[in-house]
DNA sequence: AGATATTCCTGGAGGC
DNA sequence: TGCCTCCAGGAATATC
């Protein structure tokens, strides 16, 4: 499952292939994702040429010389595959370079989307314009204290609105909660200061991690079997219910509005 | 304000 | 082996 550091490292790899590269070709395979690709999707980028890649929260950016800049997000499934073999069933969208290179973005439970939006008007796009700071490196404790204050809601809550942190998942709530020992249950505007300090320490310093080992461990940001953005993740608490923590506790899974939470309950707190 | 439910979708896991 | 059910996930939206 995509989450930040999966869109970040399929941002870098997609960019070695279509960076700077004129966009030959565009073959919609499929008329929606989620939602509808936009109609002239082909008719638009067919010709331009990409002048750089980025990304903001889970989203990934592709932006052209003809002011239109494509966003996709990956959803559950999605990911890019580069130069294919051959293309299948949930190869849903593939663009072809001028040097005829291929990356097509595969989603098999279609989660995801694909847009395309006014590289001017991008702040401004609704899924962007209530957006939180950035979780890598645009974050502080003065932030979380501030957004935290008289909230009621459970920490692990607050860090997955969108609105206070742009791009946290579930899986990295968790890493970053238990990197600052701190109960994903505990009520937000009850957790210290000295704690919020930490929250903002480990929440990039998870990111970060994480996105470095997928560069490493798909070399070049394309893995063999040429997708991107997948990789081994060792997760201190994320999925690993029942498991002994270093501190002698055990990790421990509850639900919290409707997601799975792990967190071990003796450090915790 | 905040919790909860629903919708989208299907591969994979587990049960029998 | 083969069916069945359920779960996973992010975001938008609705309802309490």
């Amino acid at each position: 499952m995509p989450e930040l550091p999966e869109v970040e490292t399929t941002v870098r790899g997609l960019a070695k292939v279509i960076d700077g590269r004129r966009i030959a070709r565009v073959e919609m395979r499929r008329e929606d994702l989620r939602r509808a690709f936009p109609p002239d999707l082909g008719q638009r980028l067919t010709g331009a040429r990409v002048t750089g890649l980025g990304r903001r929260a889970k989203y990934g950016l592709i932006h052209t010389d003809r002011g239109d800049t494509l966003v996709f997000h990956l959803g559950m499934s999605g990911h890019w595959r580069v130069d294919p073999a051959e293309l299948g069933q949930h190869d849903h969208l593939l663009i072809v370079t001028d040097e005829g290179r291929q990356v097509a973005l595969n989603d098999a439970r279609r989660f995801g989307s694909v847009d395309l939006v006014c590289s001017d008007e991008l702040p401004q796009w609704p899924a962007f314009r209530a957006l939180g700071p950035e979780p890598t490196g645009e974050l502080t404790g003065a932030w979380l204290k501030q957004k935290f204050t008289g909230r009621k809601a459970s920490v692990k809550a607050m860090l997955m609105d969108q609105r206070i942190i742009a791009g946290l998942g579930n899986i990295y709530a968790c890493e970053a909660l238990y990197r600052a020992r701190i109960d994903p249950r505990k009520v937000a505007g009850k957790v210290s200061r000295a704690k919020l300090e930490a929250l903002a320490e480990a929440i990039p310093a998870v990111l970060g991690e994480a996105i470095a080992a997928g560069g490493s461990t798909l070399r070049d940001f394309v893995s063999p079997d040429g997708e991107l953005g997948y990789f081994a993740k060792e997760f201190a608490v994320y999925g690993r219910e029942g498991h002994p923590c270093g501190c002698g506790g055990t990790v421990t899974r509850i639900v919290q509005g409707a997601r799975s939470t792990f967190f071990c309950l003796k450090c915790q707190t």
